[in-house]
DNA sequence: TATTGTTATACTCTATAACTATA
DNA sequence: TATAGTTATAGAGTATAACAATA
């Protein structure tokens, strides 16, 4: 896109905010729906295939590494994720789901799904299909950011 | 889009969904790099070209009005913006942005525009014509969430 | 009576700084 | 010395409940 085209890139970078927000609105409420901030969710989506150090928790969702240990403090107290000792590494500890953790990122999941799917159920199976070509070589060329890959 | 198309329904819910993580991380960004909160960056956003009751703004963010009455109490206690009796409501209070919010508001609004510029670079004036399009048709029919026109 | 806004309260989220234990 | 994690502390964000003022 060249400097001329400022409007066009202007309504886009509109769209794709407004779109963003729109989208932060339903993962917020269902969040919320069960009790959780969306961070916790995102921590849930994180540890649903990985097995992670807190460490590298806070990497992921760029966030620092106290603020982490309050975060697992009060998703484990709840029961819906574990600490272990770190078999490689004496300093490091691992967390993972507990089985009601894995339950609830599942379903989470499909809650995701479920609430966005009439939002895009107007378009067209060919739109669709062009749609996500065009985000996702958005965002392979975009520099990875901490949550790139939540969800 | 058709039940059959369910791996492709996924595949772009996750790509919106990564997009939003991505486009929110930079709006995290930009609001922290001025020691704003994301929704202190949205209110300087939603007062950029409107003067509103307290109840409005508390709509426009999906919050509850105890809420925003801190949040304006440490907006104003910094200068960005002010009070003002409703003059057709002798129970309302309107709130609106001082000199020195409004322009951080537009300070904020283009430094935007700069950060998520270069992600889109790299797509050709048609393929960000192309997705323009498709993301203001969806967000056309799409339930107008509490936030859907900050920025 | 209903609505608008504020205040008190409580909890979560977040970062900084100081600390312990391990590499 | 550097890294991993925790704890103490402080401030912001958020909601609920109770309240005063106005409609």
């Amino acid at each position: 896109m060249t400097v001329t085209d400022s409007a066009a890139q202007q309504r886009l970078i509109d769209a794709l905010v407004t779109m963003s927000f729109t989208t932060m609105a339903v993962l917020n409420r269902i969040s919320a729906d069960h009790d959780l901030s969306l961070t916790q969710f995102r921590v849930l989506a994180i540890l649903r295939d990985r097995r992670v150090k807190m460490s590298e928790l806070a990497d992921y969702l760029g966030l620092d590494k106290s603020t982490i240990s309050g975060l697992v403090d009060r998703a484990e107290k709840r029961g819906l994720l574990r600490r272990a000792a770190n078999p490689a590494d004496g300093r490091a500890v691992d967390v993972f789901l507990s089985p009601a953790g894995s339950e609830l990122a599942e379903y989470g999941a499909a809650l995701v799904a479920q609430s966005l799917a009439p939002m895009l159920s107007g378009s067209s199976t060919a739109d669709a299909r062009r749609l996500t070509t065009l985000l996702e070589r958005i965002l392979a060329s975009a520099p990875s950011l901490p949550d790139s890959d939540a969800q």
